[in-house]
DNA sequence: ATGTCGAAGAATCTTCGA
């Protein structure tokens, strides 16, 4: 039985809700991840999303940024929400699957932090969040899904570009944040002690290009290409051999006022 | 390499964060 999860970088999901329903509408997707929901609780449009098909939604919000939510097909249980660095900042959602073909299967959705501009953690307190937000999902044993009775998938946007070719010019970007060589490794680092599989890079392998996040900034951002591989789907070991394949939907980058982000849709079947 | 966005508070622009 297939199960098809994506992940998305909303930027504010009250603002791109009808986006939401379109993607949903072409891709169906049983499980929809989003980050950068950018509202309280309150205002997270359930309604919408119960619309879309969505039964189950566990939100996690703030006002005004970050914020990440699940929205499932299926049902859930045990919603987990963690704070990192010692923040109650909206950037960690967690469900198990509990009915459907992934049922046991753990979903943690995360929106690491994008870091500021300045790639010294001594002068800019951001980019020391963003590693020590990358040191503690290092350590966290709730991460760790490398026994064999463990499925368990995690996507979100981590906002690091880890390989040469995840990003346009990996030597243009060596220097800025989200493709630094200190971010590079400590996001493998942290794939690596978990035991995640990288399941984009598996089923495609480098130098082929993947980019999931075009800038704002560039006037004719298709045209230049300039992107980078901030959003990524891990899979636990176990569930290794059920990846089928994965969609970046570039497509929804050119929608009218567009996320900067691309969904991502992977496919497994179990 | 700093171009564009979005939220929010107090206005019709500024500040912050990305």
């Amino acid at each position: 039985m297939p199960l098809t999860i994506a992940t998305w970088n909303i930027n504010s999901v009250r603002l791109r809700i009808e986006s939401v329903a379109r993607f949903v509408e072409a891709y169906r997707p049983d499980i929809l991840c989003l980050q950068e929901t950018k509202c309280m609780d309150g205002q997270f449009p359930l309604a919408d999303l119960r619309k879309m098909g969505f039964d189950h939604i566990a939100i996690h919000g703030q006002k005004g940024y970050h914020g990440v939510a699940i929205a499932s097909r299926y049902a859930f249980r045990d919603p987990e929400r963690k704070p990192f660095f010692g923040k109650e900042d909206a950037r960690h959602i967690s469900v198990v699957l509990a009915d459907g073909p992934a049922t046991g299967t753990r979903i943690h959705n995360f929106y690491i932090p994008a870091g500021g501009d300045e790639p010294d953690p001594a002068i800019n307190p951001k980019f020391a969040h963003k590693l020590g937000f990358l040191d503690e999902m290092e350590a966290w044993d709730g991460l760790k899904v490398g026994d064999a009775g463990n499925r368990s998938i995690l996507v979100g946007d981590l906002n690091i570009a880890p390989y040469e070719h995840d990003v346009w010019s990996s030597k243009q970007l060596k220097g800025v944040v989200s493709h630094t060589p200190l971010e590079r490794r400590r996001l493998i680092e942290v794939a690596k002690a978990g035991q995640w599989v990288d399941m984009m890079r598996e089923l495609t392998p480098e130098p082929e290009k993947l980019y999931t996040w075009w800038s704002y900034r560039s006037p004719d951002w298709a045209a230049a290409n300039k992107g980078r591989r901030l959003d990524h789907v891990w899979v636990s070991p176990t569930l290794g051999p059920a990846m089928r394949g994965f969609e970046i939907v570039k497509d929804a980058r050119s929608w009218e006022r567009p996320s900067d982000h691309a969904p991502v849709i992977a496919t497994l079947d179990l």
